[in-house]
DNA sequence: CGATAAACGAGACGGTACGTCTAGTCTTGAA
DNA sequence: TTCAAGACTAGACGTACCGTCTCGTTTATCG
């Protein structure tokens, strides 16, 4: 199944009836979108998005069971884009995607919608599996593509064995993605160029330190 | 310093007139806690708030603009019982300050209001302002501390210069409570020995690479 | 005619969307009419009645704009409720007439909202035009019908034209009506036989000195 | 005792002590009637009375129970202003007495006030009795002056007794002042010199009606 | 003259109702 | 069976007044 769909009726196949409108899927995430722009999370109301996209109040609650999950798939696919881009060092594979991350942290969509949603889901369970499934481990590919590389080039040296080095990923994970969001939400502190080398300087020695030793 | 106290008229001196109760204030603030345990962020409302602490809508509003306010001033002395404890070493002291942390993200009061109104100071200056100065910038002391009492031992060699030592302390504060926090809400896995000892390892070795360049 | 119905939508039919529930708006009127006996006009809350009438309370508001429109319908069938008894002069019409309406004023409902609404009236241009059309033009037929009975008996001359007629009418009705609202509410002294009776002979002497004339 | 006039301590005389201030009365009543013709009766509110009369609210609800008293207290002495002129003719004082009752009830204040306080005194009885101390029976002086003047013409007879003729005097002092009060703010139609003189007219012939028989 | 006592302004207090808004559900007729 | 439309119940919102209270201050009379 591909993530950020709302579910079909569960059960068995819906053979009969008129089917459920695909575009109004499409409308009805973008319309979150714009909504999220414009009032921010604690202002959108499902009524408005659903008469921004067109579409019935009921049709948006037949497809999710509230604002939390809507949210979580509206901007779900903003963090897909995110990418490793191929530098030629991890130091510089690093500093791109922090870069990305930073850039994907000032749109207003994603700064307001992100935290809450975490907030939403401290919570509900459901909705900590939703965030997770459709956001965080999806991301940790970032992770393990920059690794691979790096391993790849020789600047780090292959991994003993596959569980250590998912433990190493995760705490890696953590830490950028963490840093760089406590950073510019809660600290309120741009996310510039200094900033980004200060932080990979500090990753790289921590890494070089942990397999030296 | 009398931060989380809500303001007094700014304008001039209340002289006159019935004076503010400061039980209500205490019983206030307790009530919201007691509140956002039981029911969440989403589900606290201000009237369940006033009549938890036995005071009317109307003094809960003319001593806080709002929730986020409210809120933000609750839980604002919770961080402010964090500690670093001497443990004897760099490290150790590390370990014990982010173990502390993590016991407070493990407080109901704490997670669900932490994130939220940090998703709320998205959209609101203000707010960011009260957010910094209530909690962000209270716990850099902790930072400062540590890196002191490192530098006392001999684990760190004494600062340059305190305009990038302040900017180093920034960067520590931001990647600690940052990595923990992401762990822990929305990684939403457990801050426990390995991970924390895991973290030290890279601040540590990170620490020393950045001083021995 | 459906005076006293609340405003369907005026600009065009709605033929789409849930129909208004027609049970509501009798619960609503009844339970209008119940809590103005038990508060009167001053205490009556729009909360109250909705719970009363077991509706919630936008739909009360959906369908008048406030507490004025509401009580004038809710009271204004009760005016409807008035009749002309057929005594057989009119002296006995009018005296009949009159115990009604003075029985009609002693009903707490009716005593409590006229006042109320009239007084509300004299700073809205559209409340004015509600108690006229629901109201006071609807009870002139009592006049009309008491006239008309009696030139029938002879006992009043045919009305030269029209016009003047209705003056009269009008006159009468202003006086009557009048009369005994100020000696109920304003003098606040029982309408009883006796005064009625003193009444009824000064317009029977006025109304036959002026046809004399 | 001088109606209109807020009670002093009723029990004994109060030596001691600051007196209350006879200014602060007159400002509060003016106060009452500026705000009764800005906003009228409903929006009315004894806190901004309070403060158009640069006096706190203790002291005035030190000096009346509440809204109800003092609009009353405030708007009697409009009436006290009503004179029967001596235009020569019993019709022509009528007339004259008429005009004037007009004129007070175009005022904002007045009309307002009027039917207000009157709906409020139906589910209270002091109020009731204030009413009339206030306004309703110091005004039956104008239908026996009238009276009085009428029988001095010979347009009348001398009353037989006295209690029948305080009977009629009640009479005629309801049906003139309900017919009024009736004409202008229920049927919400004008005072005008036509209707009086029919209303006159009709008086006239009922008085001189019911003498001969 | 100093003590006493009430009235005064200011404004905070616990309450209550307001009229609006949103959530999430339900009921129509049309597709 | 879904859809658009919109009415429905439920309940929180933030505001406005109510009538009371608690201050510090003022203004009188009385001892």
């Amino acid at each position: 199944m591909v993530s950020g769909m709302p579910s079909r009726n569960p059960s068995q196949s819906a053979r009969t009836g008129r089917p459920r409108s695909a575009a109004a899927d499409a409308a009805i995430l973008d319309a979150t979108r714009a909504a999220l722009v414009e009032l921010g999370w604690s202002k959108l109301t499902l009524g408005d998005v659903a008469s921004r996209a067109g579409v019935a109040k009921t049709t948006l609650y037949r497809r999710w069971p509230g604002k939390n999950e809507l949210v979580v798939d509206a901007v779900a696919v903003l963090f897909d884009e995110l990418e490793v881009p191929d530098r030629g060092s991890l130091a510089a594979d690093i500093e791109g995607v922090v870069l990305e991350f930073a850039a994907l942290l000032e749109r207003p969509e994603a700064r307001t919608a992100l935290m809450a949603v975490v907030a939403e889901s401290t919570r509900d369970e459901a909705l900590r599996e939703r965030i997770r499934d459709s956001i965080v481990d999806r991301q940790k590919r970032l992770v393990l593509l920059g690794r691979r590389r790096a391993q790849a080039r020789g600047e780090l040296p292959p991994a003993p064995d596959e569980a250590s080095a998912a433990h190493v990923d995760d705490l890696i994970f953590d830490v950028i993605a963490g840093a760089v969001v406590h950073r510019a939400l809660v600290s309120a502190e741009p996310v510039d160029k200094e900033w980004i080398r200060g932080l990979t300087g500090l990753l790289l020695g921590g890494l070089s330190a942990a397999t030296e030793a």
